[in-house]
Order: C-alpha cells, then structure tokens, then sequence
DNA sequence: GCCAAACTATTAACATGTTAAGTAATATGG
DNA sequence: CCATATTACTTAACATGTTAATAGTTTGGC
C-alpha cells in the first residue's frame, strides 16, 4: 500500500548532512587549538568570552552571548567561573538593574596576550594547509548562509 | 620595551574566528531541524546514530562514533539511553567480546521513517533559500578542509 | 501610583562535550 | 604459557548545550 501520489523521496544518504559536515570541519580546526587552549587552562567557550570583551570593553551578558554564540544559561555559568577566578568582572547596569554589565580584567587581558601569539600561529598553519583565498572565500560562504536562513525566521 | 624583533602582529578582529563562523553557520542549519528534533522527542546526537545505523546495518561502537562524529565515552551514553527506550540493540561481537555491535530496532527504524519526510523537507527549505550548487559547492569545501587538516596530523 | 505584561538574568534538570582513569578481553614477546 | 602491553569500551568528573521555570526589574495602560 503505497498510495496513489509521488512516494517520497529517498532518504538522502548519511553523508550528505550539512550538520555533520559543518561539525566534522569545525572539529577539525578545532583540533589544532585546543592543545593550547588545555595549556592555559581555559575551555574554548572562556576563551571566546574573554576575546570578545577584549575587544568590546564592557558589554551586557545578553550582547555578549550573541557576540560569543552562547546560549545564556550557559554564559550564565562561563561568567561565574571566570569571574571567580578573577578573569571578568560584573556590575549592575547603573540605568537598568536588570541588566548586567560585564567587563575584562587586568588577569584576563593578560592571559589572552599570552596564548594569542599560539592562537595566531595555528591560524597560519590552517591558511597554508588550505590556502588563504580558500579560506576567505569560506568565511563569507559561512556568513551568506547564516544570512540567507536568518532571514527567513521574520 | 618592545624588542628589536618584529612585534607580534595584531590580533585577528574577533569576528574572524574559524571555528565562530563554522559554528554560527551550524547554528543558523540546526535552528530548521530542531523542531521536528523536539516533537519526535529525540536529541540531534540520538538522530545521527539512529540513521547511521539505518544506511549501515551492524557496525561496532568505535565505528559508529566515528561516522555519527561523536567521542566514544558521549556515545557510551546515547546507546545506554537508546537500548533502555528499545531503539536500538546491543550484543558483544563473537569473534572479540571486547567489541560490541549496535544494531538499530524495528522501533528505532520506526521513529526514523516518520521524521524523515520533515528532515528532506527542511533540506529542500534551505536548497531554496541559498542554492543547491552552492550547497553542494559548501560539501565540497568543507570536506577538503577536512582533509587537509587531517592529512598534517602523521 | 497600581497592576499586569514584558524583559533580563539566573537556576534547574537532563543530555552531551571533553579529558582522564578504570575494566575486561586480546595480542605479543619471552 | 605467562607476564605485559595494547585494545575497546565504559565510568567518572567537570564544563557546556538545551529547554523550561524562576526571580527581580521595568514598562505601559489605567
């Protein structure tokens, strides 16, 4: 009994999964920064904290999760972590009690200036692995289709 | 003091960070599968093993971990919570009792075959909305990205 | 000013990611 | 054969991912 429609299609193959394929790459890169990261002893996800707010100065924790690509519960957690190992510090916005403003520390500035040179070198040895005008062309790649299925949830 | 050798060249802008832009691109793909995910009341991780097992029959733990891209002690877990809903069965390899096959369940290909059509659907909802050549062409590179990275390991 | 609705951050609960340690079975060298 | 190293999987411990619920603030209508 199969109906009188179209019977749908096949499943497409394993392979062709465009998570899996995003995650095995993303694992790949990965792969070469976290020796590093394990040597500094900070997770990948502290890290991208501490990176955006180096560059952002301070910033409140629902921005922050958006610019580190973090859900907040789970900035909720990072933060507490770092601000306990004197990593970040957190204040009260002065013109909103319910938002938090959240700033880098003189430790966490200096532990960043100290694995960044490590950080760079990989990102060298990726671009000569792949080719530097392969990798921009994946970067904008990445952002088009962020772009292009963000779009659609208005 | 900055030394007489070249000084560390700046920080790369935080906005071009590999490992950020594969994972804000997943995000963005995860965001079309998760709703279906949820109503069928399965996890991403649980769906990959689940059609891993589907496309390749019996396969030992090792293997599976490494086509669902998972670390072995995650899918130690999965398959814990997998065997204890009926989805998938378990029996240690003959020829080597340290080995154990995995096997997917009548449930399990059940469960499979009825998301399936929402899965494909998804699939043809971001074919549209980005292209299917460039689609394709994003498989391609990142597969050889993949390789590339892997091949410098030896 | 008062109250319901909306907003922000956190907490809770369960699942997975990551690294290290443990356990049992098998292969290897002597 | 036996002691040992290796292999395959699991468990443990801590951190994050994900969704739902909670607590404290602020906003808007009345």
């Amino acid at each position: 009994m199969n109906g009188d429609g179209p019977p749908d299609p096949p499943m497409r193959d394993f392979s062709r999964s465009l998570p899996m394929a995003l995650l095995r790459a993303r694992e790949a890169v990965m792969d070469r920064f976290r020796p590093s990261l394990r040597d500094f002893g900070i997770t990948e996800q502290q890290w991208r904290v501490l990176r955006a707010l180096h560059d952002r100065g301070e910033v409140e924790t629902g921005a922050l999760a958006g610019l580190c690509c973090l859900l907040t519960p789970s900035l909720s957690r990072i933060l507490k972590h770092l601000e306990s190992t004197g990593l970040v510090s957190r204040r009260p916005a002065p013109s909103d009690q319910r938002r938090t403003l959240v700033a880098i520390s003189p430790d966490g500035r200096a532990l960043l200036e100290r694995r960044a040179p490590y950080s760079e070198a990989q990102y060298r040895a990726i671009e000569e692995a792949f080719g530097k005008e392969r990798i921009d062309a994946l970067y904008e790649t990445l952002e088009n289709l962020h772009n292009a299925l963000e779009q659609e949830k208005s």
